[in-house]
DNA sequence: CGAGTGATTGACTTAGATCAATGACCGTGG
DNA sequence: CCACGGTCATTGATCTAAGTCAATCACTCG
């Protein structure tokens, strides 16, 4: 069982909410009143560290759930704004624990999806430990390509990119020209596209 | 309810096992039989990624539980090998699996420990964000110190510690170095002591 | 007693960070 | 409707911190 299909089920306890582009839905430290599920649109996720770095934590499109942290603690580690208009559904902690209580397969479905959620970051992780700014590019589109013609839609814009794969938005940008000059990839509207080695 | 206090409860259905230093206790891509709890020593979780690079995931000591991922992958993936000698305990997936069906707050305390890990992951993430070596060191004693007097011990070796910071062992070498010339640091027998500014 | 690995330091090079400037685009308000 | 302020996209020039290559010493293990 997949946690979309168990947050059907319970589908009529969220409540939605709308957010226009650049609203926050929480900051960091608020109380945590339950988590969201992404309905539309995309929300940054963002936390800032004790020296005042802003380290994008994610991108969260539809189906992304956010804030799962809440079951678990008071506040929330990370501030969500909407990048875009979206609409997002608020699960409430209280409801999630007692479906959790009743319904074992439930829990099993939301560690998956915590799992799920690790072995992202790890992945990230990994990534972060490429040196060449080229590869790091390059791990990043293959692990996300998708579709026929292996093409990856960027989360934002650019410059979010370029703080997912831990550059300097200018470094993304020049490594992106160079690889589209080399033929390696191509853009088009929004999307990279991911071409064969010849 | 802790994770911790939950094991123990179902403690006498764990499996120990005894590792010597060196000895790989799973390979990535292994079939997953269950996870295990490092009773004692340390053990280093390696990914290698499909270029061939080597990734250290983590060093996990005693106490922490690795292969987490077993409850919902047919195969391990990453590798884990005792860095020195070890005993860990396996706990088989069934078991496990059906310890959750039984018991709702088992399954709330793993789903806990599941987020702590994805806090952990986040703090490892943010700290690559981070342009400079002394700061990264700086983030990752800060994050990490603890006891009367602010000291870390190094999970393995200052290579490993390298490895974790995204730095190369050398520039690691020259930053700690820097660190106690400036006096921001001192290192005593393994443990680095982060001394207070004046 | 070698062989292997970690720790440490030196010299040199380079990729990417920084600083800077420009054009495109978008929403907003007068 | 258009001017304005803001942000993103893009490119250039420069600089430096960290990577790379290399050598040495200490230590452990069979």
């Amino acid at each position: 069982m997949d946690v979309k299909d168990w947050l059907a089920t319970i589908q009529g306890t969220g409540i939605a909410r709308k957010l226009a582009a650049g609203q926050m839905l929480y900051d960091q430290g608020d109380p945590a009143i339950g988590l969201y599920e992404v309905v539309s649109g995309k929300l940054r996720q963002v936390r800032v560290d004790p020296e005042g770095r802003v380290v994008v934590v994610g991108i969260a499109c539809a189906g992304d759930m956010i804030a799962e942290g809440a079951l678990f603690s008071p506040i929330h580690d990370c501030a969500a704004t909407a990048v875009t208009k979206a609409v997002v559904r608020l699960y409430r902690k209280a409801r999630l624990l007692a479906e959790f209580e009743r319904n074992p397969d439930a829990s099993l479905a939301f560690m998956a999806m915590l799992f799920g959620q690790i072995l992202n970051l790890r992945v990230r992780l990994e990534r972060r430990s490429i040196q060449s700014a080229r590869d790091r590019v390059l791990h990043y589109l293959t692990a996300n390509a998708g579709g026929k013609e292996q093409a990856v839609a960027l989360p934002s814009t650019v410059k979010d990119l370029a703080a997912e794969l831990g550059l300097t938005h200018e470094a993304l940008y020049r490594t992106l020209s160079a690889m589209t000059a080399s033929g390696e990839i191509a853009r088009r509207n929004g999307k990279i596209c991911l071409l064969a080695p010849l």
